[in-house]
DNA sequence: TTTTAATCTAATCTG
DNA sequence: CAGATTAGATTAAT
């Protein structure tokens, strides 16, 4: 915060110690575990916002059976679907104010999270686009009933894709330039 | 922060005014636009985590390709490639003291973002795995080499699998409750 | 549901 | 550009 140069002083460098006191403990103090606040992985968030699709509210056998499948707490599961619902009647509220907003004129399109030009148009949710063309779309028309396994699908093979044409260029090139050294390469790329 | 009172009463406040402030800029007021902060999307993440893997440094050339195929500038993302250059490097000596702290003995085995069991142990990047078998991989093999092509195809694969047997089994049970209401459904579901 | 606070990261600053 | 820092946004947990 600029407007309070005594704060940043003063709690600035508290929490830095706080910081380096937290990964200390991570690393090499004794099994006092308190790794505060986990963070979900992108399978858990992905079989969770799966089952989110069917249903905001699910069964505690339900909750049960995902939670063993995620290795997963009943209560966490419980804990991300109540956050979630939460998320989403948030957002879903402040577009209602948003469309109060501007109904009148001014009808911006607004912004999407997938609104660039690497998915195709297509709604259906399952099968199809990984295994029929090569060519990749590049016209998005969002249609709100795209799944995740579209976007998932889509993204996969639109990467791929690059990847491979991305290695033909390489390979073009290897034949002028015999090597290059290239650092990170292959070092957690997905990070 | 919990050990200093004070700056939550002094700060909070302020920080909560701010935020409100902001929120009724971006929606109603004249075009001061001041949308500080953007985020970049996963398709913007997917081609910068590409071209990072190729070189953690690209060329202005090279940046401003890629900014204009992303709809970005050629300064964002020459900023992302320096925030990813040092999250890297942070993360590798993190890596480092951690190795040196627990060299001796307690070879714990460190946890890994992708460790669960969803992921194929295949490791080269492209083809493959997507095409061959309906039947899902349940085991996986840590390889540093699985790049981000095998994550997100394997991800599509697993969900859509996923999504198709949920599908069926629902089939299954529409024969005996006819409806059923199911808030959310289809209503931004990649959120 | 609302609030708190931990985490992540876009952006800025310094050398 | 690297490294440190700031501050905006998200979200696990209460």
């Amino acid at each position: 915060m600029t407007t309070f140069k005594l704060s940043n002083n003063a709690i600035g460098e508290e929490s830095v110690l706080q910081q380096k006191m937290k990964r200390q403990k991570k690393s090499n103090q004794e099994g006092i575990h308190k790794p505060k606040r986990k963070r979900i992985t992108p399978e858990q968030f992905c079989l969770l916002t799966e089952l989110f699709q069917q249903t905001d509210t699910p069964s505690h056998d339900s909750r049960e059976v995902l939670a063993k499948k995620l290795n997963m707490t009943n209560r966490e599961v419980q804990v991300w679907f109540q956050n979630r619902r939460a998320k989403v009647n948030r957002i879903r509220l402040q577009e209602q104010e948003e469309q109060i907003m501007n109904c009148t004129s001014d009808k911006k399109v607004k912004f999407n999270y997938w609104s660039s030009n690497h998915l195709p148009s297509y709604s259906s949710s399952s099968s199809s686009s990984m295994t029929s063309s090569p060519s990749l779309p590049h016209e998005l028309i969002f249609h709100p009933n795209v799944t995740p396994i579209d976007i998932l699908a889509t993204a996969a093979a639109y990467v791929q894709q690059w990847d491979e044409n991305e290695l033909q260029r390489k390979r073009k090139q290897q034949h002028i330039e015999q090597e290059q050294p290239k650092k990170y390469k292959s070092w957690r790329p997905w990070l």
